[in-house]
DNA sequence: TTCACACTGACGTCGCGTTATAGTCA
DNA sequence: ATGACTATAACGCGACGTCAGTGTGA
């Protein structure tokens, strides 16, 4: 017979915790001594440890009531098990799902915190949006305008979704010439970030420089249209081209030809 | 001025969750007639649609008020909404490896529960720490007694702690062999088993029955001790080598040689 | 007597859902 | 006056942690 304070070192329980089964009637002790103090035998260890044991399987107290009743139903226990463990590994499935969809949802907005310094309820509920719409749909369109070798390349662009620290530069990138887009492209601050901009857009595109025409030219947004690409407002893309334009043409000689690049 | 009635519908937050914002002070309506009934205007209905879209990314509601709070402390806004998505990105990510852990150990169980029709706490614990000795131990293990492409097949046998359906084939073959291991090698049951060992560790192996020999040597239990992979004991092992053995001097007429084979 | 140990309440947690009962607006 | 709407008050949930105040065992 062990006291409840011995248990709860065996079992690794705490003592509010084993008097609170005893209370709910999931475990009671063996023996109550006229003073009120719980006498724990072998059986109760035993049954203890089943229950520490189900409970680091993720199971709620009522199912362990469950899974512990000497048999019930017309089930077996057998099956009574496999039922539980289905079901417990469908929830998690589905939280992990809940939790990635969550974390995406997260690295979206802090991109877009580093790109605008701040969020509104708008930004989000159209991340949530963006984020739901099923990636058939961009597959089929990227199907549509691209090679699968260019495809590779695009889909291994930095993504705002994950936590790839190229979003993060991008992104810094973007809130830079944001701000400086008032300033002329020849001006110090323009060239550096056009330097930028050119070498590192060059590194995602691997050196494609058609590819990346094509793509920079397919996702201007239409005039009086919103962005297609987070950020990537008109009057930000034509700053942008105009310090990359300004620096291929004085700076380096010229090597991306036509109007446009980043 | 919006009634309770009409801003739940606006912002498909609840009527009782309206009033706990009220209660708990987030979010007070515009006016309180002497009714007590609560109006709300265009600033509470914008406020609102910032707090739903905040709990969409996981937030507390202490955590919203303190991102709603129009500046405190010597942080800047952005600073704190930085901060708040950093904790926020890291506790989910924690909570991505705990359920993680927790799905290889329900597969684990379950796997474990179709070998042997029961589980014990033992057997839980015994998983638990299993799972968390760490995969370098092994590596080293398989590197110093494997070729590079030997370890290559086998990281792809089936393993319990996932979902991959030949684990689950491969724990009801070891069932089968418990249940009957006191059958003649000979008998029909058998023979009719150690095809399907044969048939499936030749797949699983790809056809490399040298290292299907050398990998079922180093499996083997010493005298005495426990199994060294779940549910293969030393006389289950027995078992499985005579019908197969049986197998191939009768059936086939031996194309897997020495004693041994699965 | 001391002192560790045990006891019984009872509140707090988090974000509401859900009654129950009663008053208000159009 | 009807009926849709709103109000407050209170319990419930899950699994305990954490006091506060008091009694017991060696």
């Amino acid at each position: 017979m062990y006291s409840i304070g011995q248990i709860s070192k065996k079992t690794n329980l705490s003592i509010r915790t084993l008097r609170y089964y005893d209370e709910i009637g999931l475990l009671k002790p063996a023996k109550v001594a006229e003073s009120g103090y719980r006498y724990y035998a072998g059986e109760e260890l035993r049954q203890l440890q089943h229950i520490a044991a189900l409970k680091e399987l993720g199971f709620t107290l009522s199912s362990i009531r469950e899974l512990l009743a000497t048999s019930s139903g017309g089930e077996s226990q057998e099956q009574r098990w496999e039922d539980m463990l289905d079901f417990e590994l469908a929830t998690v499935a589905k939280e992990k799902e809940r939790l990635e969809g969550l974390e995406q949802l997260l690295q979206t907005t802090r991109h877009a915190l580093a790109v605008k310094g701040e969020i509104s309820p708008e930004d989000i509920f159209l991340f949530i949006q963006a984020l739901q719409t099923p990636v058939k749909e961009r597959n089929t369109f990227l199907e549509k305008n691209f090679t699968e070798r260019e495809i590779a390349i695009i889909k291994n662009l930095p993504d705002f979704k994950t936590g790839d620290p190229r979003s993060m530069h991008w992104a810094k990138l973007l809130r830079k010439a944001k701000k400086q887009m008032h300033e002329a492209p020849s001006s110090e601050a323009s060239q550096e970030l056009a330097l930028q901009f050119i070498q590192h857009s060059m590194e995602w595109f691997e050196q494609d420089e058609q590819l990346l025409e094509k793509y920079w030219t397919l996702i201007r947004p239409e005039p009086g249209q919103t962005a297609k690409v987070y950020g990537l407002e008109a009057d930000v893309m034509v700053y942008i081209d105009q310090i990359v334009d300004w620096y291929l043409a004085n700076v380096q000689g010229g090597s991306m030809n036509g109007q446009s690049g980043a």
